[in-house]
DNA sequence: AAAATAGTTTTGCAATATGAAACACTGTTT
DNA sequence: AAACAGTGTTTCATATTGCAAAACTATTTT
């Protein structure tokens, strides 16, 4: 039986695992330690980072013998970020939000069976979260997440919570699949999800659906902050009702007519 | 005599001129196409892509066989550039300073030789211009690029010109070494650069040094717009001074002590 | 000063990656 | 409907590449 892993390009496989590892390690590493955490000798790894550095991928963090991510990645990143136009026709909406709020805002798109931040506001409040453009949002329990997979085939949702399991974060977190779906039966009902500390502990994020101009949820945003901030009172008296007029905007920006 | 491109790893070097060929096209590209651009054939083409495809640095678009660079980038280019302290720590300096202008701002770094944009912010009246995060500014005809040009050895400014020319842009583009180089003298001295055109048509642009803790440029900021909007006088009434006293508390921030 | 560790280079050869060829699929033309 | 053209995918013989062991150089630690 023919496998995924058939016809891999071995020495492109282990530069990309370089590349991640390196991802991982903001003060940058070296070569024999690459070595160790890849699995790979070091004869190889310098090899293998000789390429990358030629061609700008990583670099030698200010002329040390520690390697890092070189800026050729950043351009890359944004030439895929620039080609999302939800992105730039959102990006207006989010800035007024997070205006009118004061609180970090999120848009994160539907992409391959993931839930990924691809824009990011922040105030001059926020406070440090897990959100950062390019990482995955679990669907069980962020508010991201949950609205987007609360609109989606079930059976589709029931197959990637199968894959990716229901990781337990806190002790708010829903890590069973029935009362998941049942949950997510709430969000639609009530338009939006919460994310009450189900990630992070002390953390309360606000989420409401974007939809194309077929009326498939595609996106969301969100409206992230401290409990002590984002209170559930609040949530109902004023930051549900300006997320979802947001994201409406921004749905007809996309073409959707209700 | 042994040469850079010795020991360069071939499939890895493919499947970056393939990634590289993808950023140039938001539309996405064929096997074939991508085959004839970068000169190799398609079954190793194909091959190269079912890899990247794997670890998702590229992916098919929208269920089409036009494959496009993948999520895996933006996360690996944001983490680059959420390694650079400068870019968080100058943040709502920018936000503050395109809030008072009302046009786009940006922050370039200094890094291996090239003036790098790092971070943008847009303002509502934001036109359509080169800067793009991650692209490379050149130091001869952009302010963000002379204006920290102009402040690093003068041999060493020298070697970089000699390597990527003067390249004509506009009419206005300075392209002979010697009056760049007494420019450069000019912008030492009044402390900021202006782009009056040299880069693109219709666009001015004012930038100003950012310092870090040893007194070094490493990198600048900018106010950019229309040359309607971005006057002279404007610069010279306002834009200025606003822009120099951002990137000083930037400076500050980075540890700087006049 | 000696030992240990890390980075860099060399090299023989086994394993990989290559591209030509063939096959499968899709869209266009006749 | 059949033939044709082009693209994507797969196979396979083999030439070339990439590998890691070994050796060398440089730096750090003892």
């Amino acid at each position: 039986m023919k496998s995924e892993r058939d016809n891999v390009v071995q020495s492109l496989d282990r530069a990309l695992d370089i590349l991640e590892e390196l991802s991982r390690h903001e003060s940058g590493l070296g070569v024999t330690e690459i070595g160790s955490i890849v699995g790979l000798h070091k004869s190889t790894v310098h090899r293998l980072l000789h390429t990358l550095m030629l061609r700008g991928y990583v670099e030698k963090k200010n002329d040390t013998e520690k390697y890092r991510l070189g800026l050729k990645l950043i351009s890359l990143g944004q030439a895929r970020l620039d080609s999302m136009e939800i992105r730039s026709e959102a990006r207006p909406f989010l800035q007024e939000l997070m205006e009118q709020t004061q609180e970090a805002v999120h848009l994160c798109l539907w992409e391959n069976g993931k839930v990924v931040y691809i824009d990011k506001v922040e105030s001059r409040n926020s406070v440090l979260m897990y959100s950062r453009i390019g990482r995955v949002a679990p669907i069980h329990c962020t508010g991201v997440g949950k609205v987007i997979a609360a609109f989606q085939p079930e059976a589709e949702v029931i197959k990637i919570i199968k894959e990716s399991g229901l990781v337990y974060k806190t002790d708010k977190t829903i890590t069973q699949l029935d009362k998941l779906l049942k949950h997510f039966e709430e969000i639609r009902r009530q338009g939006y999800a919460i994310d009450d500390e189900e990630h992070d502990p002390g953390l309360r994020c606000v989420a409401a659906p974007v939809r194309d101009y077929k009326g498939n949820v595609i996106a969301s945003i969100s409206v992230a902050g401290p409990t002590i901030r984002v209170t559930k009172d609040r949530i109902e008296k004023e930051l549900a009702t300006m997320l979802i007029e947001t994201a409406n905007k921004i749905s007809r920006q996309l073409g959707y007519r209700q």
